[in-house]
Formats: structure tokens, sequence, C-alpha cells
DNA sequence: TCGGCATGCCAACAGCTGTTGGCCAACGTC
DNA sequence: GACGTTGGCCAACAGCTGTTGGCATGCCGA
């Protein structure tokens, strides 16, 4: 049978992650987390040992990307777009996304982080569908889409927030044929 | 003649261009910033009042972006990716462009800069290029490029920090002319 | 030459931070 | 039913934070 603390950990990460998505690491106390999930600051420190602790554990990500080579080339780059998307917005994890994003621009552990989901997540699954040559190309295309969630959910650029899901998978999706180099028909 | 205390108030500035780039602004201490400038700490107070006021300061920022209506259609994109990159790389005021991104994702003050960057600066030159119809793919085109900066400075991607701007310009230029709806000759 | 103002430092404040150790109650096992 | 173990809280610590007020020193105008 599973400890009776699990519930109590479960909720300090659910608290982190939130309070960590809204407002990054730094900003992020543990007295606040503890309150959130109505503990005692001591008990995060008990379970997670330190506040990085807490924070490795909130941000463990799988963002089981699904097997491409099925998917017509041709419909790849829209796929990307609205797989992408679909993850940020409606995201079973909580914020974790938002989270790793957010603090792996002033934190090197979480960037750190960033680097090796594209290493060992999304560079493998392009390079399946593509081939190996991929590798810089899917870099650009990670960019463009890092940068998409950059300026829809934190900086909250106005034309950028106002299109629909669709819309921007529309105009995106040449953008992005064209960064992986595929002809058009 | 300019009061004696401009060069305290300039060598404040630049440590705190520094401080910030580096470690963002929470992470930022007024005592660091007055020990880089060899000067009390009081004094950064005493000039600019307070921490937030320090951080305005140090983050005016003007593109100076040209005027870009003499450029022919069909090189726009690729000139907007070198403009970029070499405000980028070759700064002359310093840090502020990395200070800016850095603060802009966990601050919200820093996050409308650079929306009013946006509107007051970058839209309005590719309105005057292509046409008013062209403010959301503009944006989307920004987002692009900030996505680019992103992951080259701020995340240090592997394989985008090893492309050259030149690689970077040539796979990219294409992308953007297909975001900005440009039809190929 | 003298007075005032600008420039600078020092010391201290109050508040918040992560973290620690000790204590109490509830539980499961023998 | 006693007992060790687990889950939890309380109180306190040491350190760092932004900010303040007072005091010295130099400069500049009269």
């Amino acid at each position: 049978m599973p400890p009776r603390s699990d519930r109590t950990k479960a909720a300090i990460l659910r608290a982190a992650r939130e309070r960590f998505a809204a407002n990054g690491y730094e900003r992020t106390t543990i007295r606040a987390v503890a309150a959130d999930a109505n503990i005692d600051p001591s008990m995060v420190i008990r379970y997670f040992a330190t506040k990085e602790g807490l924070f490795d554990a909130a941000l463990t990500i799988d963002l089981r990307l699904p097997d491409l080579t099925a998917v017509p080339v041709v419909e790849l780059p829209g796929t990307l777009v609205r797989l992408f998307l679909e993850r940020w917005e409606s995201d079973p994890s909580g914020d974790t996304l938002l989270v790793l994003l957010r603090s792996a621009v002033t934190n090197d552990r979480a960037a750190e982080r960033v680097r090796a989901i594209f290493t060992r997540q999304v560079a493998p699954t392009l390079v399946a569908a593509l081939g190996p040559q991929v590798v810089p190309r899917a870099a650009l295309v990670a960019s463009q889409l890092l940068g998409l969630a950059l300026t829809r959910y934190l900086l909250r650029l106005p034309p950028v927030t106002q299109m629909t899901a669709d819309e921007i998978a529309e105009t995106l999706a040449p953008a992005l044929a064209a960064t992986l180099g595929l002809a058009e028909a």
C-alpha cells in the first residue's frame, strides 16, 4: 500500500507547480507553497530536502510525442504546430510547461532540462520522420515553436494572443515547412 | 555643464544592466550592483529611488530600425533576420536586449515594455513596408525571432548556438517569407 | 573667504528567506 | 495494550534583502 504521506507530497507538488508557473523560481517561496498545500513549510523540506529538490521534482516532463512516421510529410508542419499548441492549452500535468519555460530563462538547471527535452524527445521524433540531417533545422523549428509559446503565454503579445489556434497553425505551417526544407507540392 | 554625478549614475546603470542581464530581476541585488560600480548601496537608492526605478532606467531601448520601404520585398525576410542577429550580437548599449527578454518572462513590467516595442517600433516598420493587413503576421514573425533569441542566447540550445548567423539567416529567411505570406519568385 | 549644496559613506532598521531541531499525536505491529 | 515509527506542527536560527537617516567631505558661487 502507498504510504500515507503520498497525498501530502502530491499536494505540495501541485502547489509548487502552480507557484513556479505563476512567479518563477526566485519569487516562489517555500512558505507560500506550504500555505497553498495547507501544511507546514518544514514539511516541504522534509520531503524534498531543499528548494532546488522541490523544483526538480516539480518539472518532470514527458511530451509523449506520437510516432510521426505515419503522417504524410505535407501534413507534418501543421501537425507539429497543432500538437504543440494542444500540449500548452490543455496540459494534463498542470502548468508544467509554463514552469519550465519561465524558469529556464533565469535558471540554468531548468535550461538544461529544456535542452535535454529537445535532444532526447523532439529531435529523435523528427529524425525518425525526416532523417538524421534534419537536426539543425529541427532546432530552428523548436526555436520557432518556443517563440510562439513565449509570445502567446508569457509575454502575451496581443496579435498572437488574439489569434485562434487554428489561425496560427495555418499561418505557421508553411513557415515550418520552409524551415525544414520541405519543397512545396 | 553636466553634474559630476553623471559618471556615477552611468556606472550604476552599466553595472545594473550587466547584473540584470546575467541574473534577471529578482536575483540581482542592489548591493551587488553598488559593489560593481564601486559605490555605496544607498547611492543607488538616492539616484533611482527604488529597485524598480533602477530597472526602468536600465532598459530604455530604441531598436533604431531603418526604413525598410527601400528594400526589395524578396530580400526583406533575410534582411530582418540579419538585422535582428546583428542587434543581439553587437549591441552598442550593452546587454539591454538580454536584460529585457530575460526579465520580461517573470516581470510583467518588462513584458509590457516588449509589447510596446512591438507595437511602436516593429509593427509600424513592417506596416510601412508591406501594408496594414500585415500586423498579425508581423506578430508571428516577432515570435519566431524572439524564439531565435531565446534558444540562441538564453537557453543555448546546441544546434542553434553552433550555427553561424549567416546559416541561420539563410535557413530562416524562407520561413519568414512564408509567414508574411510573400509568394516565392 | 565663507556658506550652502551636492556627493559620498556608514550603520542600522525591519522584513523576509531557506532551513533546522525538538516536540506531539496517530498509526501499525507484536 | 505497549512501542517504535511515521506524519505533522511550532518556534527559532542565521543570513540576506531593500531602504532610511545621519554624518562627513568636497565643490562651487557670492
